[in-house]
RNA sequence: GCCCCUGUAGGCCAAUCGGCAGAGCCAGUGCACUCAAAAUGCAUACAGUGUGGGUUCGAGUCCCACCAGGGGCACCA
């Protein structure tokens, strides 16, 4: 604030020169006094606070309308982020005023990294930072004045929170996905199908024949959450697994660069691949933008093809291949297993067969030497190398397999091309009908063999389009002449007779990373035994963090790859080595000393703030089914959230892994709603103009000084005389451009705050923030104000007479409009018809009537509630209008008597005709016709042709 | 490379079913008020809708191609 050069410096010394201003204008400190006010008085009454079924007010149709809620950092809100807010704000108002129980709350994703690394700086525990931010946060929307109901606030590190994110884990945990009856049931009906022998063990020995080691880790396979060796993002210099996003482009960390390798280690799963085809499906039950649900379904990335199996000869296993082409078969002239496929090492040969091809070898003198250094190179790259990459590398294996469909012997590679982790890890390479194997193809001189016609005149390379199969037949089997549907179908039929393949269905869709080892994260609620893990009985929850003195994992040499993560909570000994009595009698135990990721909180707070005292359940049933329920009156309606306004950056990750835990408590009986959330919007963003001077450093941008354009190309901006580059992207600390609420609220008042963000642009479309255009909210308060209330007295001037009929319109107009936008989230175009009827007050400059001021408060208050409320009040109301009915446009005063029509002669105005209201179609004809304009545009030709628009136009051609 | 979204006045944005390109805000200009300025009020200029085709009586709106900006995916067999 030392450094202010800006216009809020120039409003408090102009009110302290100035002190002839009215008394009782509405200015900035005028705002902050009413704001405060309406704000104690809604926290003081309880306005917002939202009955749950059974309790008065519940009866009214229930609106369930939500935001994502926000991570409370240490550095506080910037203008960007309250505008989603404001957004669901404006809308919750305007549906209690038209009479409906709307439920809006708001809670903090406060697990995170930023609060721990923080406390493994200066030793402050991170509950002390998170909950000090948490009150920052509070404060910041506070002033905003947005109706949430304040009862029902949550925080994902609240020990009763988090109580219930373990429960919910738990049921995961004991749960397991059924692919018959398609849903997860409850680990205990599997356990008594083994039991009881209705389901065979794998081996098929009895199930008691087994070792109780052996029960477990069967019964552990089947598990929703379940613990498996994965390849992980292992940081040792970090001591812990990083997410992929944390990992740069030169494979190593992004916070401290250290070397980050690729490593199976032990982590927990969950498995979200059992969900796949469902929440593919689901897709179509609810109303999101269409680019959120294409990035889900890419994300979960179905295809369907056939795996086939190629024998080969001298080895005793078959190589498996997933394709979605098997109608091009005929044309496999070679395959491809990925580096770490584990049949590379028992197919290669001793040596090469006689004449192979020199490029094959990778100028080896063995097959075995010439994969081993293959693989190894390939191990060296990162996976974005091999990405980045795109010349195709391989080496021959020695080996060949058989081509099921025609008995062609044909060269097995290894090449980087194919991935471990889609599909089987293996391909037929079909060059004529791929391009990656064309490429590959021509690099290595294999053969190419067409088997769909691309037809005449095509001079690419792969022809991936559809056409009839040509070299396609057996003597059992053709597909020459079928397109490349019949043709898939009638293979695949062929080769499940032959019992060499089938018809499946793959996922790019992997099983979900459970596991952290961080310290301030939820504790799994596991604790292991000799046999595995084992969840803890509910009464034992919740599982607390301990208080620990180092908050940091276990780090070690940064190009250790061979060391083992080792969590923070493993050095609790007294916290990690319990003696518990889990129905056995009392056992030791070790308890599970990783954390969940900050994923875990968001992905059920929708359902907590539906219940949050409750102690006995995560949520009550009723309340659940009253807020989140299926609408039997809408065709497969999967319920949920009525309305989820977010950013698109959680359009996959959180959204994904919500649906995936509803589902399972939905299969398990928890829920009766089948989705999270039934309709998605995301805002845009508020943007910023950053300015970097010639060394590239940023420098302040509310410092810099708008020019003209210089005939040298240069844009003009300038920084203390120096010019300056301008920016344009996000708004932040480093780049020295972050305006923030509170300074908005202390220049202009929060209700100017609010109409500018809500003002400047749909709720859906990214804008720049322009405080200089600040000004135009504000003015437009003040002429509201002015209208109604005496500058200098504060007394309303409003009058009791009947207002006339032209005003009459305009207010019918406004409220007809702005009934329109409210509901559809335009609030720009809503505000803009407010301004419009004020306008038209202004202009008339009487004293204004009580009808249509107080109408043009209550439309208003949405978007500007506190001035709104003082406005109500002044006008002689007691209390909040927060559920005072909103205004019903008459159409009495909607329809004009007589209509304006443009007369066009071939499309161009060339006139104009006032006609009553009611005149049909003749009648207007009539009247064009008869205009002397037209009658000389015409010069006596008869027109080809005249087309009335009723209410629109009408058009003369000649 | 593939997919999605967006291009309207100096800036931000409006424009029901294809029917008069302008609702509103900022900045600009002029005037009033003022000793003056600020604030306030009043009045105003400014684009033919990214480019090129097409469909139509009529296109910002529909279709095709291209350009620019933003986003997503990217050897997924």
């Amino acid at each position: 604030m030392s450094t202010e050069t800006s216009t809020a410096a120039e409003t408090n010394g102009e009110r302290a020169a100035h002190s002839d201003r009215p008394a009782y204008r509405y200015d900035a400190e005028m705002a902050g006094r009413i704001e405060r006010k309406w704000q104690d008085f809604w926290e003081a009454e309880q306005t917002f606070r939202t009955p749950n079924p059974g309790e008065p007010g519940s009866e009214k149709p229930k609106y369930y309308l939500m935001d994502m809620f926000p991570y409370p950092s240490g550095s506080g809100l910037h203008v960007g982020h309250p505008l989603g807010f404001i957004g669901t704000d404006v809308l919750g108002r305007y549906l209690r005023m038209t009479g409906h129980n709307v439920l809006h709350p708001m809670g903090f994703d406060a697990f995170g990294l930023p609060a721990e690394q923080y406390a493994v700086q200066t030793g402050t525990h991170p509950r002390t930072t998170t909950e000090a931010n948490i009150a920052r946060y509070r404060e910041q929307l506070r002033q905003l004045g947005l109706g949430h109901d304040p009862s029902r606030s949550v925080s994902t590190t609240d020990i009763p929170f988090y109580r219930w994110t373990q429960w919910i884990f738990r049921e995961i945990f004991e749960a397991w996905y059924d692919t018959d009856a398609d849903r997860a049931r409850p680990i205990a009906e599997l356990r008594a199908e083994f039991e009881s022998g209705a389901r065979r063990t794998p081996d098929g020995r009895a199930w008691t024949e087994l070792a109780e080691g052996e029960r477990r880790a069967l019964i552990d396979s089947y598990r929703l959450a379940y613990i498996s060796e994965a390849p992980v993002n292992w940081c040792p210099g970090l001591g812990t697994v990083l997410a992929n996003e944390e990992v740069t482009p030169e494979g190593r960390s992004e916070r401290g660069n250290y070397p980050v390798f690729r490593r199976n280690l032990k982590q927990w799963m969950m498995r979200i691949t059992a969900y796949a085809d469902r929440l593919a499906d689901d897709l179509d039950r609810v109303e999101w933008p269409e680019s959120v649900k294409a990035m889900q379904r890419n994300w979960i990335g179905r295809s369907e093809g056939a795996s086939v199996r190629f024998a080969v000869p001298g080895a005793t296993d078959e190589i498996e291949v997933f394709t979605t082409r098997p109608d091009t078969l005929f044309g496999a002239t070679y395959m491809v297993l990925a580096p770490e496929h584990p049949l590379v090492e028992t197919i290669v040969p001793a040596a090469w067969p006689s004449g192979v091809d020199a490029r094959w070898t990778g100028a080896a003198a063995t097959p075995a030497e010439a994969v081993a250094a293959y693989r190894a190179e390939a191990a060296r790259k990162s996976e974005l190398d091999r990405q980045e990459n795109k010349d195709k590398t391989g080496v021959f294996t020695g080996a060949y397999a058989t081509n099921p469909v025609n008995g062609a012997s044909i060269p097995i590679f290894v090449a980087d091309y194919v991935l471990m982790g889609y599909g089987t890890g293996a391909i037929m390479a079909v060059p004529a009908q791929d391009q990656r194997d064309w490429d590959f193809a021509t690099a290595y001189g294999l053969p190419i063999v067409r088997t769909v016609d691309p037809g005449e005149g095509f001079d690419g390379e792969a022809f991936t389009g559809d056409g009839p199969a040509i070299n396609s037949a057996n003597d059992e089997v053709s597909l020459n002449g079928l397109g490349v549907d019949d043709a898939k179908r009638r293979i695949i039929d062929w080769l499940a007779a032959q019992g060499t393949g089938e018809g499946v269905v793959q996922y790019k869709l992997r099983d979900w990373l459970f596991s952290r080892q961080r310290y301030w994260g939820e504790p799994f609620p596991i604790v292991w035994d000799e046999h595995g893990p084992v969840s803890l009985p509910e009464d034992q929850l919740p599982v607390e963090l301990p208080d620990v003195d180092d908050y940091a994992p276990k780090t070690y040499d940064a190009d250790d790859a061979d060391t083992e993560p080792e969590p923070p909570l493993s050095r609790a000994s007294e916290w990690v080595n319990v003696e518990l009595d889990l129905g056995d009698g009392p056992k030791a135990y070790r308890r599970e000393t990783n954390t969940m990721p900050q994923w875990a909180g968001s992905c059920w707070y929708y359902l907590r703030y539906l219940d949050p005292e409750n102690s006995e359940r995560f949520v009550s049933e009723e309340a659940e089914r009253y807020w989140l329920g299926k609408d039997p009156a809408k065709a497969d309606d999967p319920g949920g959230v009525d309305l989820y306004v977010g950013g698109v950056e959680h359009a996959v990750l959180h959204l994904l892994y919500s649906r995936f835990w509803h589902k399972v408590l939905f299969d398990l009986g928890h829920v009766t709603s089948e989705e999270p959330f039934r309709r998605l919007f995301n805002q845009g963003y508020i943007q910023a103009f950053a300015y970097t001077d010639a060394r590239g450093m940023y420098v302040p941008a509310e410092e810099v000084v708008e020019g003209s354009p210089a005939a040298d190309g240069t844009t003009g901006f300038t920084w203390n005389g120096e010019p300056v580059t301008q920016e344009y992207g996000k708004m932040g600390k480093s780049l020295k451009n972050v305006v923030t609420p509170d300074e908005m609220c202390a220049r202009y008042g929060a209700d100017t705050f609010r109409l500018y963000e809500m003002y400047t642009g749909p709720m859906e479309a990214s804008r720049p923030w322009s405080t200089r255009d600040v000004v135009g909210p504000q003015r437009f308060l003040q002429r509201v104000w002015r209208n109604l209330v005496d500058e200098n007295t504060g007394e309303t001037t409003v009058v009791d007479d009947e207002p006339g009929d032209d005003v009459r319109r305009a207010l019918h107009k406004a409220v007809a409009g702005v009934r329109a936008d409210f509901p559809a989230l335009h609030y720009n175009t809503a505000a803009a018809k407010l301004i419009e009827l004020n306008n038209v007050l202004t202009k008339r400059g009487t004293r204004v009537e009580r009808e249509i001021a107080e109408s043009l408060v209550l439309m208003m208050a949405p978007l500007a509630p506190h001035i709104a409320e003082e406005l109500w009040q002044r006008l002689g109301h007691d209390g909040s209008l927060a559920y005072a009915s909103f205004p019903v446009a008459d159409e009495r005063y909607l329809v004009a008597d007589t209509v304006e029509y443009p007369i066009q002669v071939n499309g161009k105005v060339r006139s104009r005709v006032s006609v009553p209201a009611e005149a049909g179609q003749d009648e207007i004809r009539t009247a064009a016709l008869g205009d002397e304009k037209i009658v000389a545009a015409l010069d006596g030709a008869e027109p080809k042709k005249v087309i009335v628009v009723p209410g629109r136009l009408v058009n003369v051609v000649r």
